[in-house]
DNA sequence: TGTACATCAGTGAACGCGCGTTCACTGATGTAC
DNA sequence: TGTACATCAGTGAACGCGCGTTCACTGATGTAC
């Protein structure tokens, strides 16, 4: 699935994995310094040190190469979101509440910030109609996740009424973070607060 | 200002009026037919029945050309965040309530679906580099207005705090939008209702 | 009211550019005997 | 342990394409006398 394209391979030899990995680090740097229409798949190879052609050896386009950059950052902040649901699961008694997911976003703002061009590769998920689907697809995943966790345990929660908060909790705290990373004069601090308090006002899973 | 280049003109005669205005509508209508990087100025001026330097007598480049529709759009929308402005300084025992953030909402939708090509414009808006400051500024402009509308009156509330939550409200709130305008099978009712109630879960502005 | 003239509006053809991508190829690596 | 061979990894050069834009020009419009 990650891989549509038939004529990519997978990397086998050492020196093949080091390159393959090279691309995705130079795709990470050039997004973080660049413009998404600036950095060209010729660029990402000549920054790679390795010649155009190397990169179809591995991606099938371009999207595919950035879209690889984006599922590894997206992966992270997923796992964050998937011990939510194991923790729901595993301890009947387990309440959210605004201060964890203040906590969780902070925690999702540095694992973005820690990522090579994590900044931009958000933006750009959000941004390319050609990546867009792997935001959608990941939020998806997530929201029925966390609803399936949810409604296992407290079985008169609606499922379709929680998966439509668990979205929009997602749109609010996403563009919350795109706020705060994108402008470096905002209050982080409070405004993560402010939007843990927005996404509990109407969430069934948060006490409030 | 916004017409950046001095080699572009205003247009006067009423055949370059029907011009300017078919050039902005096909830039709409493309927008919401194709992806924003498939709609070249060659497409919009043959769209539009004319050749493609003519869009250049009035345009600087095509960002000039779609940040103008843009703008079009974004000026609709502003106004109705500039009545509530209005509104607060004319009448000192003026409240908001969430319910009211909640049609400000829907009316912000409709002036979208209204507009031609208004959920793309929206989406470009955010999405291009090269025109995001539009909606930086009219964001920023917005904020202002109503910050300075509601200290005049409320001489307590701490002007860049209100700021900030002012401004983390139109990044919900536009987040909200393309939420629901971007995926049909969302109920929409339920939807705005919860965002406005997160909105109103940290601001100052809006009693609770 | 008619005409001369300045300015405005729009055209046809072509441009340079850099993009993503492909081709035919060479060199490197790993493996079987 | 050495060698032959199959497969993997990467290269140099070039491609077609469509983009945004410009140039030198013609035709349309409005105005002054």
């Amino acid at each position: 699935m990650s891989k549509p394209d038939i004529a990519t391979s997978v990397p086998r030899q050492q020196r093949a994995i080091a390159t393959y990995e090279r691309l995705l680090e130079s795709a990470g740097e050039l997004l973080a310094a660049h413009d998404f229409e600036k950095v060209s798949t010729n660029l990402i190879a000549e920054h790679a040190g390795v010649s155009p052609p190397a990169l179809y050896r591995y991606f099938a386009d371009k999207y595919d190469l950035i879209g690889a950059v984006g599922k590894r950052w997206i992966g992270l902040k997923d796992k964050l979101i998937l011990n939510i649901g194991t923790q729901i699961k595993e301890d009947p008694d387990y309440v959210l509440t605004s201060p964890m997911v203040e906590d969780l976003l902070r925690e999702m703002v540095a694992i973005t910030e820690d990522f090579t061009g994590g900044v931009a590769v958000m933006r750009c998920l959000r941004t390319v109609p050609q990546l867009n689907h792997i935001v959608n697809e990941s939020h998806d995943e997530m929201a029925r996740s966390l609803c399936e966790a949810a409604t296992s345990v407290h079985t008169e929660l609606d499922e379709a009424e929680i998966y439509r908060q668990v979205r929009l909790s997602m749109e609010i705290g996403y563009s919350a973070m795109e706020f705060v990373l994108g402008d470096p004069s905002i209050d982080r601090k409070t405004t993560l607060r402010d939007a843990s308090l927005a996404i509990a006002a109407f969430s069934d899973l948060i006490q409030s």
